[in-house]
Parts: structure tokens; sequence; C-alpha cells
DNA sequence: TTGAAAGCGCTAACAG
DNA sequence: CTGTTAGCGCTTTCAA
């Protein structure tokens, strides 16, 4: 089956095919008659424009690329919505790609969206990726840092106060009376997780008394939840931590999920904060308190600022920052507060 | 900034342009010292490959297309694993495109990724869809339909049994008591919907005495669950059905918080059984029943038939249908039998 | 309003 | 092992 061009329809509409390109990029400056000719004969043949020659003249697309490192965290998905509906708007297709939280992958597809010539890239990661970001940017790839702030205004980003998130969720479980506090997140060294633990730090040391233990995990993710969820039960009761902050609500999802069925009561022996305000938080067994970032607002203006970028007009402040809220829901809502 | 090609790293490591393509291409079939000079051209000038260019001369690329209808639905994202994972192995890259349940958006991916090109599609649509597939088929995109059957073998499709697992749904509420019966979900013009709704009734006609109740919903989001609880709420209790099926995992979970934080209780009051197992519902505020898929096996089952199909090597069963089982949780698990 | 022609960056066939 | 060369399909001057 020969692919059909632009040269086949030409011949069957009986036009050049010259007339042909125009019909399909100024239809306004083909005649009538011919223009239903060549209707028939695209239709006839079903042709389809070969993006790759397009491309190749043009010397770009119209496409923009949105990296995540797992579409399965709703947090991405959401942000997802916002990001197609504005890229929508502006004339532009959207390619997701899953890294599946590999840096392998996650460098493939980086290359891959250079090679492609994508107008420009929304990159979600929980690694340090500004130097592979400034890279691409120097052979005409801009990004827009999703998620995460980048530390260079000439890296463009969109992010939330993730030392004000942990911050919140810390002060608010002291508050709630918690005396012992855990931070369960990690790996450390990535910078959400890093802030986020930096807030709740601060909020610790503002309350003497209040202890802070540090419990490292390796994915953020529900699975994760369970087992470190595990592992405080197996402790005696005098040994657990009275407030649990997850660095993000799938772990908080899990680690509420585990300490329930195990018969701790949530809030009354653990309260815990998540973070994100994923959809599934307020409907878990518990609903769980969680730091919520704007999720409508992310996409969009994460692919403002990409727009702004990539039309040459940088707008004064690149690194846009959005503070968080805490929504406080009965995972942390304690009636009485312990002496 | 001029955008660096093969040209100008050929002439910085002193080589012909088509050596530089041999190294791209065949690093082997090049010289060690030259490698090395064009190698290190290429960093230096920060070379990225033209994929059009490339493309448009291999008269193909490497990149398959998954296109879901929300991203944010758990089920398409669980099987976006399975689908990374296999493409991945087969040197393929994938990507994702989110048409906002929207008809117009889909179509437009529809074409988009014909006009670039990619190896094959994988679609997962709430819509019909085989005509705009077969089209697609007939001018060199094959396509596999994922979560729901095709009617024709030309169009390959990998599914699950949704009149099994809809029969499964409502005889597990029968048999736990349950004599009126709601199914909730819709349009009941899509496909899975239909099939599961035909389950239902099916296992309904078995029981005499036995009512079944159907109530038509737009969106299958939580949101829509929120909705059409409140209804139920609303209505006096005799008039309140006592078992419910809906039609996916996202509405049972919005059914289920509305009732419980409305004081009805579940499985007690009303029973409840959601649909594809996402990983949400077994944390949701109240464990819910589901009917499950093999998630694993569905996006590698795809992409394996996709492949085949690609390389012209069809499977004899191009029509997969994987058999959905009941996991059986608090929301439909009740203590004591009713009369 | 239409057509002819040049060339986007790359690969592979071929000749050396 | 290396270089030369002919297009892949398309868009867009430019001239008619």
């Amino acid at each position: 089956m020969a692919r059909v061009g632009i040269r086949e329809v030409a011949s069957l509409a009986d036009v050049s095919l010259g007339t042909v390109s125009h019909y399909l990029n100024h239809p306004d400056r083909v005649s009538e008659e011919k223009a239903r000719r060549i209707a028939d004969a695209i239709e006839q043949l079903g042709f389809v424009r070969n993006n790759a020659g397009r491309q190749l003249r043009l010397g770009q697309s119209s496409t923009i690329a949105y990296i995540v490192p797992d579409v399965s965290n709703p947090f991405f998905a959401t942000i997802a919505e916002g990001v197609e509906q504005r890229a929508t708007e502006a004339g532009l297709a959207v390619f997701i790609a899953n890294s599946s939280r590999d840096r392998a992958r996650e460098d493939a597809y980086l290359e891959l969206f250079e090679e492609h010539g994508v107008r420009g890239m929304l990159v979600a990661s929980p690694r340090p990726i500004e130097d592979r970001l400034a890279g691409a940017r120097s052979r005409g790839t801009p990004s827009v840092l999703v998620g995460q702030r980048s530390s260079s205004p000439a890296q463009p980003s969109v992010s939330i106060d993730d030392v004000s998130g942990g911050y919140l969720a810390a002060k608010h479980l002291i508050e709630g009376g918690c005396r012992r506090l855990a931070f369960i997140g990690g790996p450390l060294a990535i910078r959400q997780v890093g802030d986020r633990l930096q807030g709740a730090s601060n909020a610790v040391r503002e309350a003497p008394g209040v202890t802070l233990e540090v419990i490292d995990v390796a994915d953020r993710i529900i699975a994760e939840g369970h087992a470190v969820a595990e592992g405080l039960v197996a402790r005696s009761a005098g040994q657990r931590p009275d407030g649990v902050f997850a660095v993000n609500d799938l772990l908080a999802i899990g680690i509420a999920q585990t300490l329930v069925t195990s018969g701790v009561r949530v809030p009354d022996d653990i309260a815990l904060v998540g973070y994100d305000d994923i959809e599934y938080a307020e409907n878990a067994l518990v609903p769980i308190s969680s730091v919520r970032p704007p999720h409508e607002d992310f996409g969009v203006a994460a692919v403002d600022l990409l727009l702004a970028v990539v039309s040459g007009d940088p707008p004064a402040e690149t690194q846009v920052v959005f503070t968080p809220e805490l929504r406080v829901r009965a995972s942390s809502r304690r009636e009485t507060q312990p002496a």
C-alpha cells in the first residue's frame, strides 16, 4: 500500500502539486472549483499529510511535551488537564511521556522530544535536572520545570512553596497536640522532599519538647505507605509517633489504610497529614488532611509560562511559586486535645 | 542560534557528512579515530539529530501512541505502566495523548498521530470508533482498541468481558440479600456501559422478585458519584435501592463518600460494588468491592498485539478478551443476610 | 489564481 | 573505511 502523498492528490485532482499545498495551508487562495476537486481527491485517496515532510520544511512543530515521572500519580494527571486545555487553546498538541521514575527513560524522552523539535517541554521530575534542561534550552528547546522551583531564573519553573507547605503540616499537627512527629518521605535529596522536611523542621524548632523523626522511603507510592505503617504498627505503642506527616498523599493513603486495619486509631493514636491533596485523599478510608497546591492553576500557569518563553517574550518573573493551603480533614482532626 | 546539523558536525570533525551519518547509525563501520573526532564535534556543538529529516528519509518512526479519554482515571494510568514497559523492551517510545473525553480532541489526536506516522496506536475510547480506526488502518496506521471489544476481527482489541463482569457484580449483590438493585452509569450507548448493564440484568432475571433500576449519568467520575448519591439520600428510605452497582470505581468512590457522610450505612443500608478495581477502591472511605480486570496484563497484551499486527504477522486471535474477577470488600460484605 | 522549482536534514546505496 | 549523491514529502517563494 503505497502511502499517498500530495503528489497523488494533485494528479487525481488534475492540478499542480503546489496548488494542493496551497489548498492545505491557505485554502482561501484557491479557486472554489479546484478546491472541490482537491477535496474530493483527498477524500477518495485517504490522503494524510506527512508530518515529517511538513516539519522538515517548516522547521518547527506545533507540539509541546509533558514529561511526568509517574502517570498513575493523580497529582500529575490533574495538572495534565490544565495543560491540555490551555495548550489546545493555543493551538498546540500535548504529548505526554511517562518516565516511570526511571532516570534513563527520562533522559531518553528528553532527547526524543528534542529530536522531534517540540516547541517546548514541561518537565516534572523528582531529580535535579536543571543542567540537562539548560542544555536543551541552549540547543533551542525551552522548558518549564513543573513542581520544583528552579535554582536560576534562566530556567522557568512553576512550583509551590514546599517549605511553607511542610511548615503548615507540622504546625497543624503540633497544635493538635502531637509531640512526637514523624516525617515520612524520601529520598531526602529530592528537592521537594527536602523542602517539606525543612518546613516541618522549622515548625518543630518553634515548639519546645516536640521531636521529629525521619523515616526515609524510596518510592512515594501507596505500597510504600503500607510498608512503613507496618513498621510503625510493630513498635510498642510508646515508641510510635503520635503525628505523621507524609510527603505525599499516596504515602498517606497507604499509611492510613494499614494503621486503621491494624487497629491503630487515626487521628486519636496517630494524626496524619499528607501532601498534594489529590482527589482520593478526601475519599480515603480516613479522609486525609492534606497540603493543597492550586491544581487548577498549575498546568495553566506552566503552559502560559512556556508559551511566553517560546515566543521570546519571557515574563519578568520566570519562577512562579504558588502558596499552598492546608485542608484539614478527619485524619488529623482531634476532638479532644491531649494535655 | 542556527540549529546545528549533521553538516556542521562533519565540517568541524573534518569528515564528510556521510561519515557522520554512518557514525550515528552504524558506529562500528567508522574508524576509531574519526569516531572520536565526530563524538567530540557532536559534544562541542550540542548536535541533536533532527527527527523530521530522519523520519522523512526512513519512512517510519519508532513511536507508538496511546490515546486515553482521561489520564486522571487511574484505570488508564495503570495500563499505561504495562504499555510503557513492553514498548520500551521493544525499542519503541510511547506518546500518551489525553482526549479529555472530548470527541473533537480525540479525532484531532488520531489525525495527528497518523500524520506523525507512528507505528501504531493504542486507543481507549468510550465511543464507537471502529470506523475511524478502520480508516487509519487502511492508510497504514494500525491500532489496537483498548478496553472495548471490537466488533470485527479486522480490528484488534484487548478488553474484558463486561457482560460477565456485570453479572458477577449483580449476582454478588443479590446473594448478599439485595432485592432492589440500582445500576449507576451511562451513557448507556457506550459499549462498556451497556454490556455491564446487560450482565447485571442477566443476573436479575435469574432472581425472581429482584428489581433493577437504572440511573443514567453523563460522566463516570467521582463528582458525578457525589451528585447521584445525593439524589439517593434525598429519597425516603423505602424508595432507595439496597444494592448499587456502579459502572466504574470513580463513581463508586463518590457514591460511597456521600452515602456515608450522609449517614446511610454501607453496606448495611446500601451495598455497593464498583468496577475496574483501581488502587483507590481498596483504600476508599469504605473499601469498595470491585470487578477486577487483569491490569498487569492489559497493557502488555495490547502492545504485543499491536507489535504483531505491525510486523504483518497478526495472531489468529485478534480480539483478546480477559475474564474479570470480583474482589469483595467491605462495601458489599454483609455480616447478616436479610430474610 | 496557479505552477515550477528549490531545499529543509537526513540515510543508504554506491563507488572508491 | 570513507565520501558522493539522490531523494524522502512538503511549503513557499517567485514568476506567469
